[in-house]
DNA sequence: GGTGATGTTGCTCGTGTGAGCATTTGCGCA
DNA sequence: TGCGCAAATGCTCACACGAGCAACATCACC
């Protein structure tokens, strides 16, 4: 009898959802009350066969949102759907327009802003419009000026950012990461590197994203690094960047040393923040995601639904 | 405005379809009047936004069938979803499944069936429910005994729709097609064999599938043409075969010579067939399928939705 | 075969929602 | 500034629908 039932409750499902007929109708074409097709639709919808979605670039997944908070530290999170996306920048930039969005609705409006930089957070700034705030300074949280062709986007982001929202934008003078610790720390000293860290560690929100662990890396393509050191890298568990710190699937600094001769805020600074937006979308930054909300590196996280759910743990 | 409106109806929706809230719950969050909600979420659904689908085996695209039955000539049409399949096979699955469904269900019950064979006719033969009508004798329409090794599916296919609706089967003893045009004019002088055509032109209802034009069709697959016979033919406009002989986009007869030498009945028998029941899936089978319904060849067409789509022009 | 437990069916009632209409708002144009 | 038209808004009404309940069928078990 299920079996029938199952049947008849697709062909109810067919002619309410597709060809919007009162389930009275229904009744009347299946040889059924009315209340019977009624059960037979909530059986279709319980059993999952009435799959309801939402195809926008800015459609959100509440469920999964709502999953994330319960089942995580998070205070918030936006999951951007990746309904009818065929490619990982269009869902990047769906993530990066949420970001842009929740960043322009976050109460109390933050005073400074620390930001990383990188091809998300370009977009993201990019995706804010004029106006979105009054009066925020934006801060960079670590290094990473121009050592290639890729000039000045880092300082555009923050500049943008900061431009868009009537504020200043304070850029960190300095590498990612230098090759040796005394140069790291000598540059650290200087009074103009310090004050700005300085700033970067006090912000009342920061807004970054993260970096997988492999030849695309950001830091690789940027030149402080090398295909072979990330590889190395990943040998020793690390999954991914975040503020050009490569951290294991446990959140735990990768390589103690590299760390220290990586310039911009300790990732102690973002796990105290009161308010650590992390932006993170793409399929090869599943990992990377996962250990920043595990470990508790972010209280906001943007991402996109496939992602969100590897959080969760649904994938396999 | 716009803008804005879309992105509340989008906002609307989510609260709607994922959060089950109601109108008015929706009007309270959002700040708007309770006919506002109404009136986006209507609008997310007209703009399709808003996208309901069936997932299941057995779902069927009423809306489809209908624009089918009204811009064709057909009396009737089955489209199954294509909701959620990965891999042809499954399509193609289920669309024997609906031809096994929609024979089942006919009326009035064909006391003979004209049957072709193939990959498509055997599976639907497995999925029709034995006592699926009583007294029902099944004629194969054209020939095609075991050349190679899958012997006897041809004829095993025949024997199970026949046995399961407690009826006889009446196989053709002729190959599909013969090398010589006079040994095919002495086989169908053969009384056996005369007399099957003969109960064949006469049924009264016939079943078949359609097979594509390239190196894969059944008919390269039992030896009875080459890969290469099959190129010239598709050189001379053929887009696929309906019982054994191959016809253009226009539904015409690509090679008379060929079909001089190919045993079954007339094309023009389907065409005047008060039930003609063409069984096509798969995305190598749009243009077949196209040129089937175009040409009249077909009364019902049971196929997957994408095929329904290529044959209404809706496909790009 | 009787009895209780469980699931199914038919129904009442209240609520959510869409169609249709009155009213107001916004906007172009004199 | 004022007028007229169109579009958006607020509202009434009717009705489709789900929640909850009673009656009934079904089945296991004694």
């Amino acid at each position: 009898m299920t079996d029938t039932d199952e049947l008849l409750s697709i062909r109810a499902a067919e002619l309410y959802y597709e060809e919007n007929k009162t389930q009275d109708e229904i009744g009347t074409v299946l040889r059924l009350t009315r209340w019977k097709v009624g059960r037979l639709l909530a059986q279709a919808k319980a059993s999952g066969f009435i799959r309801i979605e939402i195809v926008h670039p800015r459609a959100r997944r509440l469920s999964i949102e709502r999953r994330l908070r319960e089942s995580t530290q998070l205070t918030d999170a936006i999951v951007v759907s990746s309904a009818g996306v065929s490619s990982d920048e269009e869902l990047q930039s769906r993530t990066a327009q949420a970001a842009a969005d929740y960043l322009t609705g976050l109460r109390p409006v933050p005073r400074t802003l620390g930001i990383s930089w990188g091809r998300t957070l370009h977009e993201v700034s990019l995706h804010l419009a004029k106006g979105w705030a009054n009066g925020v300074n934006v801060v960079q949280i670590n290094g990473g000026v121009s050592l290639n062709r890729r000039a000045g986007t880092a300082a555009a982001t923050a500049v943008t950012i900061a431009h868009k929202a009537s504020g200043a934008a304070t850029l960190l003078p300095s590498p990612a990461i230098l090759e040796r610790l005394d140069t790291k720390r000598a540059i650290e000293a200087d009074r103009s590197v310090a004050a700005v860290l300085t700033l970067g560690a006090a912000a009342s929100a920061y807004l970054f994203s993260a970096g997988q662990a492999d030849r695309n890396s950001a830091l690789v393509d940027s030149g402080y690094l090398t295909a072979e050191q990330v590889a190395e890298l990943v040998r020793k568990g690390a999954v991914g960047d975040i503020v050009g710190r490569y951290i294991d699937s446990a959140g735990n600094i990768v390589d103690p040393e590299l760390d220290g001769r990586t310039v911009g805020i300790q990732l102690e600074a973002l796990r105290h923040a009161k308010t650590a937006i992390a932006v993170i979308a793409g399929g090869s930054k599943h990992s990377i995601a996962r250990a920043v909300v595990g470990s508790g590196l972010c209280t906001v996280l943007v991402t996109d639904e496939d992602t969100a759910l590897a959080v969760l743990g649904d994938d396999i």
